[in-house]
Formats: structure tokens, C-alpha cells, sequence
RNA sequence: GCAGACGUGGUGUAACGGCUAACAUACCGGACUGUCAAUCCGGAGAUCGCAGGUUCGAGUCCUGCCGUCUGCGCCA
């Protein structure tokens, strides 16, 4: 090894030992007889002096020395005196007087700063991820991004799982996202799919008798990127055999809430894990994944509305939809200009517009819809939503799914503008019951409201010929502050079933038994019942981390166009590698 | 695919359509033996993302393109 010791593990014990350390100049500070050097390495700093008097020979190199150049040091530990302390580092009460410097590789000025306070623009950031990596955030990042793997891996060890890799080149499945295509040369004309998740990967493990199942699973996702998506993005996928829902709800509760409270600073806000139902959830916050941390719940209004005489409800409610509305507690004063800005929110949601109250000290309303509605009536309609003097009602009139959709993304809004997303918080709920189908009114069918494997609910089954749209499926997520972190169902594991699945959502039974008749065949060879469930590591680490973006806590991410800007990915090809997968590229593509 | 924001020395920002494009930091040189965001003195560094256009005059206004980000569509 070049050093004896690491720049975060000195202390005043190790006084007077003579010590090699190497790493890199976070800072230099000179003061012509006596230079200081702050030396780091993964581990921390650690203060390197270098005295011209007592050594010329190293002080002369260390004269040459700049930010980010990689030395090797040796010397010896000595406590600083009490005046000279520096309690903002961990070794901050030693040093190294060192008596040789040997540069072990120079460093062009970095065109971003790694130990100072700058933000830096993304593009720098991802062309040189290298440097941005050595930053602290990023550093710190990456090692609780390990420490949650390691825990998770200690943790499903611990209980008797098995860790099995599967394949990435996998084959394309109908459904779902857009695969990422890998041309086979082998075979003219065909394809590989990298995978979405390992799902029929890990339903064939279960049939092959393995029973306790995981893998940190890389998947592709050949979709547009968002905060919380990246087109390759980590999996902790879990399969069991034998069990029932309750079973893989404790596993994972309990996997989870070690996990926060070993790896990282934030505090579980309700623990056990509260339990909604998806029609709950919808009921209460609009939304199946709610954030939990702040109340802010919806209220209907429907029954109050449909007797008042503004047309917009009356007419809403004579067709069938709903009034729905949320209270944001002390904002009666808001001006015409921030209405306007919620307005917009709605509408970006589908709504046609948004009606507000303001009640006034008295306890009377101000609003445009007013004269609408009897004075009782709107005492009615204040109660009913909770709201308080000085509160401003909000209130939007639609189709019951996109009065949830904006009164849900309004919900987040006041979260936020009223502070009431603790940032030091993480608040944990399972979503249960959810439909097995939703209808697609464009290609006249039902789509799988989660995958095409999830199990219907055993009392269900016979409405799959009768009326499958009121038949629920025995699919759990988990969600975290709004985010969903984690989904995952008890799985068909009878080919009649499966079958009749595949039938409902459109694949004729051709198509059915060309891309999953392994799995079809597999259910015939004594399939065990088994369900599973797959958190986003990427999710939760940036929850853990506090991070806004994954990107935070992915060492190599792409930008939003897919792209990897430090290597510059994708790129072209040779003509001969073309050629070789029987490719041959559209004539409006330059090569 | 759509919408919005952004793109100015290495980095982060500023500049009413008008003077030599400013400030901080980093960088380079000099001084300095107790700093820890060292300090002080001096210096260099920008084809204002690219291409057009409007104008007496464009970093600034307009159009197109490229890139980054945020959101929508998309994401079983």
C-alpha cells in the first residue's frame, strides 16, 4: 500500500508514529516558510504541514503543489496545540509534519470545483461525473447507496434468500414500457430485450423450487425521463414461494424501516406503516400514492354543491361527476395573481376551472360563487370541508378523476408553499385493494391496472367471466412521501387463470403462447403459489439521501435525452458492426 | 412528441437595445512561519451555445437549430 493510513483515521493517540498517507489536495494554504496542505481521501482530511526550515527538500515539491494534484506524504503525527484545533474536521486535532513528498500525478485545474460551496450546472456535472463524484455530496451519496445494499443483503441472507442473477439479454415482451433492442448477429432479423424487471425471470425461479428469492436487479426502460426516472434504474426484487400478502408486507416493512433507521438521518414518521386502500387513498388524497407527512385531505362536496344554483356544479353533479374540494388553511388573503397560479395547476391537470372561498374572520364567505349558493347552504359547505376563518377553499367540479388528479397535485402544492413536507421525515404507507383492471376506452379492453401476472383476488375469480371490472387483485405498493417506492402482488400460478388474464387484455391466445409460453408451460409443472415485490433502490436511497433527483444517487446517470454526456452515448457505429447485425440504417439517418 | 425555464471568462452570477461586458471565486506571478474558505499586492482570462434576421447599433429583440433542466404525454 502507498499510505499506512487513511486521511479520516488519525487522532491524538497516534501521536508521535511515523505515517505514509496519500490522497488528494482539497486545499492549499501558503505562508512562505510553512505550507499547509489539507489532504483527502475517501475517508476525510487530514492537515499535512510542511516546514521550510525542518525539511527545504519537501517544501520545495509541495511549492508546486495545486488542488487535486495526488501526493503521498510521510511524517509525523503530532497533537496540535489547544489554539490551533480545528473542530470542524475529525482530525482536526493532529497533524502530519511531514519530511517527504512524493507527487504522485499532477492535476489540471478541475473545471469544477471539488471542495468548494458552488452550485454547478448539471452539463458540467455529468461531462465530468468523474470530479462531480469526488465532491462530498456525491461521496456521501454513493456510500449510502452500499450501506443500504449491504444491509439489504445482510438482512434477506439472514432469512434464508438467495441472491440469483438473470439474464439481460432477455426477450421482448408486448405491454408494458418500450424495450431497449439488442440486434442478435447470430440470428438475422431477431432481437433481444433488455429487461423491464425480472418478473418472469423470478416467477420461473419460484416454479424451480428456490422459494426465497432477490437480486439487485438492473432494468430498462426505454421511456422519457422524469425526477424519479432514469432509463436504467436498480430493483430490489424479491419473490417468495408459499406465501400470503401479510407475509411479504412484514418482510418488507421490517426490511425497510432497519434500513432507514441503520443507513440514514431521516426519521420514520409513522411506524407500523399505516394501510390504505387504493379507493381510501383516492377518497382522502386523489391520488393512490399520497404523501403522508401532512393532512390537507380532500373533502366531497358533491351532495352540497348539487343544491346550490351555480350551473357548473349542478350540471356537473347532474351528469354523474363529482365536487370535490381541499382546504388550505390560512390563505383567505391570497391575491387574485396566486389564485390565478392554482388555477393553472388545475387546469394543467385537466380541470376546467377552480372555484374559491375564502372565509372571512366572521366566518362568512367571499367568493364569485356566492350569491350561488343560500346563506345556509354555505355554512353547510364551510362545515362540511373543515375550513376556518381564514381559510381558502378550493374546489373543482369534474369527472371524478380529474377533480382527484388537480385537487391531488394542489394538495402537493400547499405541502410545499405551507412547509409541511418535513424534509427530515419519512412517512411510509402501503396502498392494498387495488382493481385488478382498468378499462382502456381506446382500444375497447381491460389493461392490467398493475402487471398481467398479479393474482386476482381468490373471491374474485368468478367475476373474471361475469364482470371483471369490480374484481380486485392482490397487488401492495409501498409509497414514501409521495413517491411509490416499492410494488409487488401475489401472482397467478395457474395456467387457466393466467390464460383467461391474457385473454381479457387483449392477446389472443397466438400471441399469448408465443411470449410467455415458457412461462404457461412452467405453471403445468407443479408452480408453487408465490408472490414477490420489487422497491426502487434508486428511490429510496435519494429519500434516504434527501436528494431532489435519482440522478443523486446514481453514480453514471443519463441526462434527460437518454444520454450519457461524460462518454457521450449513444454514439455511431462502425459500418462493418452494422453489417454484421444485418442492419441497415433508414436513408434520412447519417452515418 | 408538447410546453416552460435556462445557455455570458475554468466555475457561479450581473449588465435599460448604446461607454473598454461587471462582480465573486478559481487560476497565474510576487510577499508572508500557524493557517484551516489563510491574508495582502499584482496579472491574465469571454468569437456572450450555433446559424440567420431586425436595427445606425444586439449579450439584450425576432426566427430556426443544438444542449441542459422542470413538467405534460409516455412509464404492464
Amino acid at each position: 500500500m502507498l499510505k499506512t493510513h487513511t486521511c479520516g483515521q488519525l487522532r491524538t493517540e497516534h501521536t508521535g508514529q511515523r505515517v505514509t498517507l496519500a490522497g488528494w489536495v482539497n486545499r492549499r494554504r501558503e505562508h512562505g516558510g510553512l505550507i499547509f496542505i489539507d489532504l483527502r481521501d475517501r475517508w476525510g482530511i487530514t492537515q499535512v504541514v510542511v516546514d521550510a526550515n525542518a525539511s527545504p527538500k519537501s517544501h520545495a515539491v509541495m511549492g508546486d503543489v495545486r488542488s487535486e494534484y495526488v501526493l503521498q506524504v510521510e511524517g509525523v503525527v503530532k497533537a496540535r496545540e489547544p489554539e490551533n484545533i480545528n473542530p470542524k474536521v475529525a482530525t482536526g486535532e493532529i497533524e502530519i509534519h511531514v519530511d517527504k513528498v512524493t507527487i504522485l500525478n499532477p492535476a489540471k485545474t478541475p473545471p469544477l470545483e471539488i471542495s468548494g460551496e458552488h452550485e454547478v450546472n448539471e452539463e458540467v456535472r455529468m461531462r465530468y461525473r468523474y470530479l462531480d463524484l469526488r465532491r462530498p455530496r456525491m461521496q456521501r451519496n454513493m456510500m449510502m447507496r452500499y450501506e443500504a445494499l449491504r444491509f439489504i443483503r445482510n438482512y434477506l441472507g439472514d432469512r434464508g434468500f438467495v441472491e440469483i442473477e438473470t439474464p439481460i439479454l432477455f426477450k421482448s415482451t408486448p405491454e408494458g414500457a418500450r424495450d431497449y433492442l439488442v440486434p442478435s448477429r447470430v440470428h438475422p432479423g431477431k432481437f433481444y430485450a433488455l429487461p423491464q424487471s425480472p418478473q418472469q425471470l423470478k416467477q420461473l425461479l419460484m416454479v424451480a423450487g428456490y422459494e426465497r428469492y432477490f437480486q439487485v436487479a438492473r432494468c430498462f426502460r426505454d421511456e422519457d425521463q422524469r425526477g424519479d426516472r432514469q432509463p436504467e434504474f436498480t430493483q430490489l426484487d424479491i419473490e417468495m414461494s408459499f406465501v400470503e400478502r401479510e407475509d411479504i408486507l412484514q418482510l418488507l416493512e421490517e426490511l425497510v424501516t432497519g434500513m432507514v433507521e441503520t443507513v440514514s438521518d431521516k426519521r420514520l414518521a409513522r411506524k407500523p406503516f399505516p394501510r390504505l386502500s387504493c379507493a381510501e387513498a383516492q377518497e382522502r388524497f386523489g391520488t393512490d400514492r399520497p404523501d403522508l407527512r401532512f393532512g390537507l385531505e380532500l373533502k366531497d362536496v358533491s351532495d352540497i354543491a348539487g343544491r346550490s344554483q351555480f350551473k357548473v356544479f349542478t350540471t356537473t353533479i347532474e351528469a354523474g361527476n363529482k365536487v370535490r374540494a381541499l382546504v388550505a388553511p390560512g390563505c383567505a388573503a391570497y391575491s387574485r395573481k396566486e389564485i390565478g397560479e392554482l388555477e393553472e395547476i388545475v387546469k394543467n391537470a385537466g380541470a376546467k376551472g377552480l372555484a374559491v372561498i375564502a372565509v372571512e374572520a366572521d366566518g362568512t364567505a367571499r367568493s364569485s360563487i356566492a350569491k350561488f349558493f343560500e346563506d345556509d347552504l354555505m355554512a353547510e359547505l364551510i362545515t362540511a370541508t373543515g375550513a376556518q376563518p381564514g381559510d381558502l377553499i378550493l374546489i373543482v367540479a369534474d369527472q371524478l378523476q380529474i377533480v382527484n388528479e388537480a385537487l391531488s397535485t394542489l394538495r402537493g402544492e400547499f405541502g410545499t408553499r405551507l412547509k409541511l413536507t418535513n424534509p427530515e421525515e419519512m412517512c411510509f404507507c402501503w396502498i392494498i385493494d387495488f382493481p385488478l383492471f382498468v378499462w382502456n376506452a381506446e382500444e375497447n379492453r381491460w389493461d392490467p391496472s398493475h402487471h398481467m401476472f398479479t393474482s386476482p383476488k381468490p373471491e374474485d375469480i368468478h367475476l373474471l367471466d361475469t364482470d371483471p371490472g369490480a374484481a380486485y387483485c392482490q397487488q401492495y405498493d409501498l409509497v414514501c412521501n409521495g413517491y411509490e417506492v416499492a410494488g409487488g402482488s401475489i401472482r397467478i400460478h395457474d395456467r387457466i387463470i393466467q390464460e383467461k388474464i391474457f385473454s381479457l387484455i387483449g392477446l389472443d391466445i397466438e400471441q399469448a403462447r408465443e411470449r410467455f409460453g415458457h412461462i404457461l408451460e412452467a405453471f403445468e409443472y407443479g408452480a408453487p403459489p408465490h408472490g414477490g415485490i420489487a422497491p426502487g433502490i434508486d428511490r429510496l436511497v435519494m429519500l434516504m439521501a434527501g436528494e431532489p433527483n435519482i440522478r443523486e444517487v446514481i453514480a453514471f446517470p443519463k441526462s434527460q435525452r437518454a444520454a450519457d454526456l461524460m462518454a457521450d452515448a449513444p454514439s455511431t457505429v462502425e459500418s462493418y458492426q452494422l453489417e454484421e447485425l444485418h442492419i441497415k440504417l433508414a436513408d434520412n439517418i447519417e452515418q
